[in-house]
DNA sequence: CGTTATCTTGAACCTTGTCAACACTCGTGG
DNA sequence: CCACGAGTGTTGACAAGGTTCAAGATAACG
């Protein structure tokens, strides 16, 4: 979906003054002589095709990252079990907070499609973050609207039943779409009904079982991986609808 | 010789130096005179008894809190639906970080026991975090690590059997005391059983059954909220045992 | 000592997982 | 350009784990 340029055009363009997503990135709220101390940290990364690791479960944790475009999955495997994927990342956002305290990452990300992202050196932003207050606020703030959106997870996982959980996969994601400037109502899913089965803690066949049965209520029109929302109060309501008994 | 300390008699004890707890809480990392500063921007407040609220959902985000003694629960409540537990709090932990992003709590936290609390105003420790490398650290860390285990409940509430929950959840538990210097075999409950079920994503009557299994299997011995854990070995087995199907 | 909250146990039901088979898609190489 | 094959998605039948409903036992508390 997205247009692979060749870099060397693109550097300049990588800057977060220019960067389209500044207003939802980490220096969102950085005056120009911050942004550009910010700026300085940042280490531009090759693209990731499809498929490739930004980094693996285990790793030492050296950066967080921005993602500039793409998206990335996170995927934690613990003990002989299952994998279980913890996190979809879009454009804007922070991928390696929760390796802070014990040095390494908890999961893989894996790009689900080409993806670019920033790198930023995590001691570097540390101490960036002691001069610019605006940028350690902002920092707590991305943490915090992590845990808040975690718990938001957690309870979507323990009351919600399938048909809720997809519901709310769709509408949240529709959300972000919206907040990033794209179409609410029609997107594409970059990650295969495996994944989203995987994240909602669903058997692949019942995610696919529900979005058929979306399409028969016409809430949804699906054709593999594109998606058009068709009657979005009614998502919202299965997607709010706590079981009611 | 020792010197003479400014103190308000009252509060002696309250203070971070001398607290038992000091080695797992936020200033665990400061030098004496930092902890100084730090504890200059502590509130003490009044115990709290068993059933009073800490803070409501919606109140105004001012502070986060250190446990002193006893333990929290917190609740989430969203739309129509039933409530939900999303997190208990014991000594040296802290409450309210998810909260920092959108300045109102997210959810209730309620005393399960007669508890103490130091109230930390955040903007004053904000502040103090831009002087304090290593406070500034710690919180990061605390953050960062309250990502990775709600990343874990997670997979927990998406992956294990409720067999299995609730022995990562005993010996989730019984970590938790080990660390705080309490025996890890034996200790007491503080919330009942519908808060663990609430919880663990369980109806009341699921973890009632299995607490009787793991009794009838000698795994635990438990009277009312007093818990022993007769064998540990296979608790831990049951809890990192996943779908090996 | 009674009243209420909490906990336990049993039985029926239902949602979702599992297993199995088949359809579709897409990229690769012949 | 087509054929093939692996990966991905869909659908059905069945089983199972967990919820719900109901009732009783126990513990907590004024």
């Amino acid at each position: 979906m997205e247009p692979v340029r060749r870099r060397r055009a693109v550097l300049h363009e990588a800057r977060c003054q220019t960067c389209s997503l500044s207003s939802l990135c980490l220096p969102l709220s950085l005056e120009m002589e911050d942004m550009d101390q910010f700026d300085a940290i940042i280490r531009r990364r090759a693209p990731l095709k499809k498929g490739e690791h930004l980094f693996r479960q285990g790793d030492d944790f050296t950066s967080v990252y921005a993602v500039r475009s793409g998206s990335l999955k996170q995927i934690t495997s613990e003990g002989a079990g299952v994998d279980q994927l913890t996190n979809f990342y879009l454009p804007s956002e922070l991928v390696g907070l929760d390796a802070i305290d014990e040095r390494h990452y908890p999961g893989s990300v894996i790009a689900l499609e080409t993806t670019t992202v920033c790198e930023i050196p995590f001691d570097r932003l540390d101490q960036l973050s002691e001069k610019l207050p605006e940028l350690r606020n902002q920092l707590y703030r991305s943490m915090s609207k992590e845990l808040r959106d975690d718990r938001r997870m957690m309870r979507l996982l323990s009351r919600k039943t399938a048909d809720q959980r997809l519901a709310s996969f769709l509408v949240k994601l529709s959300d972000r779409f919206r907040r990033r400037g794209y179409s609410p109502y029609s997107f594409r899913l970059s990650m295969p009904r495996a994944d989203i089965g995987s994240y909602l803690g669903l058997a692949v066949e019942t995610v696919s079982r529900i979005v058929s049965r979306f399409q028969a209520q016409e809430i949804l029109a699906v054709s593999g991986r594109e998606v058009q929302i068709l009657n979005m109060a009614k998502l919202q309501q299965f997607a709010e609808e706590e079981d009611v008994s």
